[in-house]
DNA sequence: ACCTGAACACCGTTCAAGT
DNA sequence: ACCTGAACACCGTTCAAGT
């Protein structure tokens, strides 16, 4: 991982004049120099956890665990737990990140960036429940919402509209992956899951046809396009 | 509270045929007889203990202690923790049920209710992080959901344009009360704030104007306009 | 510099027991 | 029917101590 290491340097004095304190925020530790253990290797460890076991198995212990050692020993290379989400939640990104964005027409540009970054949330189940209890601040989450904003800049539309309207992509991508993961975490993926025969039933039964959380058909790609659609409307003067 | 008491009877025979196992699925407790408890009040005290101390103060101890009672008697009322995040979450859309829908066109209507829902989401800070782990299932999301799939079924459109209409529209709603919650939990709504401070001067360094948590001006009304105009791009045939 | 070990103040949940 | 009390197997985190 490494948070771009020559980026958080820069004014490390001050005294101490309330810096925020969050993992981003804080220079990393320099290189091991006797260990296998880092920092790097504490969020693999964590993310290969999360993948296999679901969000629930986050736990210091368990992350020290696969990498024998005790838990205590984190603490060198982390603050808290909360770190650990944050920088797992920021390496998962970095795919989305590496796959250099093809220039194109803004909404091309776009569509492509956004689909990366869903299909990098989407693709591990803790991950959008994670962003939405933090938010994403890591290097490779502003290379992407740099990207967005890069593209919408092309348009030439008011620099208002160009915030707001990259927000509102990037609530979407977010809540949209939340949506599959949430569904998928309980179950309602598969409609034949006890819980999705369940929902159905009462649905039918309250004439109420499918609640969000059970669109068992991936939404995303024609949600972006709708959202791009009405973009185009705001920001296309022509 | 009470989950609409009539409508989860119905088949609670057929032996064991692996029932899910959820909340919304079991019938709710007969009406306490001599006591104060109920699961409708540890629902409020729950409630109460989430605005008042967030989402990390949701322990079963805690709750128990606002009402007087050792923690181990919840478990007559609710037979887990994830109980409460399920029950307290479709309570705070009650508000948004309550005010009856004004009759309009599809689009007005739509507007009204994914504000409702907005709203109500958003006046929890901690809901949206657990409406990310566990769907919305209850009654109240129910209600919603039909009212938005009543009214896209006045446009005529084809059945599954519809149910991806809907779930676009749920999708963003979440998407946007996330990234609300998740900013202000993180102290990210005040631009003051010594986080906020250290995103914008790493952004400003990373040429990145914005990340998509960090939009202090609220967009949900810009987004869901953006939204609907795109989908009447696609629902209006005339 | 890096890791261990013990310790503290918590958790959710089960279950026998009381009334 | 409803609540208590003790108990179990966990948690995150601090801190002194080792090397």
């Amino acid at each position: 991982m490494d948070a771009s290491p020559s980026s958080d340097a820069g004014d490390e004095v001050a005294g101490e004049t309330a810096e925020a304190d969050h993992v981003f925020a804080r220079p990393v530790k320099p290189g091991r120099v006797t260990t296998d253990l880092s920092q790097a290797a504490i969020v693999q460890a964590c993310i290969k956890l999360l993948d296999e076991q679901g969000s629930n198995a986050l736990t210091m212990r368990k992350v020290a665990g696969k990498l024998g050692v005790h838990a205590t020993s984190l603490y060198w290379y982390v603050k808290r737990r909360e770190d650990l989400i944050d920088l797992s939640l920021d390496e998962i990104l970095r795919t989305a990140v590496e796959r250099s964005a093809t220039p194109g027409s803004w909404r091309e540009e776009i569509s492509e960036t956004a689909t990366q970054m869903h299909n990098a949330l989407a693709s591990h189940p803790w991950a959008p429940g994670f962003a939405a209890t933090r938010p994403l601040l890591g290097p490779n989450a502003l290379e992407i919402f740099r990207r967005i904003v890069t593209s919408l800049a092309s348009t030439g539309a008011p620099a208002e509209t160009q915030t707001q309207a990259a927000a509102t992509i990037s609530d979407f991508i977010l809540g949209s992956a939340t949506a599959a993961a949430s569904a998928h975490a309980a179950g309602l993926d598969t409609p034949t899951s006890p819980l999705a025969q369940l929902v159905t039933r009462q649905a039918a039964r309250a004439g109420s046809p499918l609640p969000g959380a059970t669109h068992w058909e991936p939404s995303f790609d024609f949600g972006i396009d709708v959202l791009l659609d009405g973009l185009a409307l705001r920001l296309e003067i022509a």
